[in-house]
DNA sequence: GTTCCACAGGAAAATATGGAGG
DNA sequence: CCTCCATATTTTCCTGTGGAAC
């Protein structure tokens, strides 16, 4: 039934983006100087989870690229390299400025050195920013001349308040990119059109992809993973149509799923606490800490259990409520 | 209104990590 | 195997804030 997988992956980047097309125009005027080896705007693009800002990013990069044969971009997930070495690094490599530096041991001063003297512009993707562990990174990339940063967050206030305000000055231009979630109609159309490049023909019904629509309410990475997973599950058990009903089944078993993987790669620390606070469906800041020390085998200190309450926030793990001695921790 | 308490979160100091080079 | 280097992680210390008790 899959003829071509990679359609059905969420990160694919198809050749022609639709519905999107007044936020590439926006986001290739911001970058238009860098094809004259001047550098762009910075731009911030925000939007709700699969609203398909990292295809856009992607796509025009991509498409800049192509007219711009100088320039040179690299992409970071901070959802994978959060750390200020790890997102250095990996723009380092992709945009080929320093192939040769080590992953350790390498000060960031380098890194920037390295981009600095770097006589072509450089578009630094950073994708899922607020995830980010230590802005002044950010900061840092912003004041850097030559290089043009686009950055992607979920959240549209994280980063204007802390950056904003402290290098405002240095800032030539921030421009505000942001994305709704697609409408119902827009879904539809997309998941019409990964089902042609990824489906054999007509294996799929308009009604089937009307209730992935519905159920995905916006979100295109959502409705493509589960297009994908719908497909695995209708080869494996031999069907060779897919309808309403395998939706239902594939929806269900996927839901726990999910969860455990995010989970699973969890440390000890986090682990526990996420345990904690799942056990009683919430707890205060009191008892929290109080019932981490008693099962902790080698406890952080309440400090440390902090910072890792914020991680867990900021991975959407759980929510946090109160300021101060109303605190409380709970599952989303 | 003042004081006390619980907690958040910043800064700096201390410690752990992991590769490179002797 | 040991030590150095740069970074990452954790601790220690501290300030600020809101709410409740006084």
């Amino acid at each position: 039934m899959i003829t071509d997988p990679r359609a059905l992956r969420p990160a694919f980047v198809p050749r022609d983006l639709h519905h999107r097309e007044g936020a590439i125009e926006t986001l290739s005027t911001a970058l238009e100087p860098i094809s004259r080896g001047r550098p762009g705007d910075h731009v911030l693009v925000t939007g709700p989870s699969g609203s398909g800002k990292t295809t856009l990013a992607k796509y025009t990069l991509g498409r800049l690229s192509e007219s711009a044969a100088s320039a040179r971009w690299g992409y970071v997930d901070c959802w994978s390299d959060s750390t200020q070495t790890g997102v250095l690094h990996r723009l380092a490599r992709d945009t080929g400025v320093g192939m040769d530096l080590r992953r350790e041991g390498t000060p960031a001063d380098r890194y920037i050195e390295r981009f600095r003297r770097c006589d072509e512009q450089v578009v630094a993707v950073i994708d899922e920013g607020d995830l980010l562990d230590d802005d002044r990174l950010l900061q840092t990339l912003y004041g850097t001349p030559g290089v043009t940063l686009v950055t992607i967050t979920i959240n549209e206030d994280y980063l204007l308040t802390d950056i904003d305000s402290r290098v405002a000055s240095r800032l030539r231009g921030t421009s505000r990119l942001r994305l709704t979630p697609y409408s119902h109609a827009e879904l539809v159309d997309i998941i019409a059109s990964r089902a042609d490049h990824g489906l054999r023909e007509d294996t799929i019904t308009d009604d089937a992809v009307a209730k992935i629509a519905d159920i995905a309410a916006g979100d295109a990475r959502h409705a493509i993973g589960l297009l994908r997973r719908v497909a695995t599950r209708a080869t494996g058990t031999g069907r060779d149509q897919i309808d309403r009903g395998l939706i239902d089944t594939v929806v269900d078993e996927g839901k726990p799923a999910r969860r455990e993987r995010n989970l699973e790669s969890l440390g000890t620390h986090l682990r526990l606490l996420y345990d904690i606070v799942a056990e009683g469906g919430g707890v205060s800041a009191s008892t929290l800490h109080a019932r981490y020390e008693q099962r902790a085998a080698d406890p952080r200190s309440e400090r440390q259990c902090r910072r890792y309450l914020d991680r867990l926030e900021k991975y959407g793990l759980l929510t946090v409520s109160g300021r101060t001695s109303d605190r409380y921790y709970e599952l989303p």
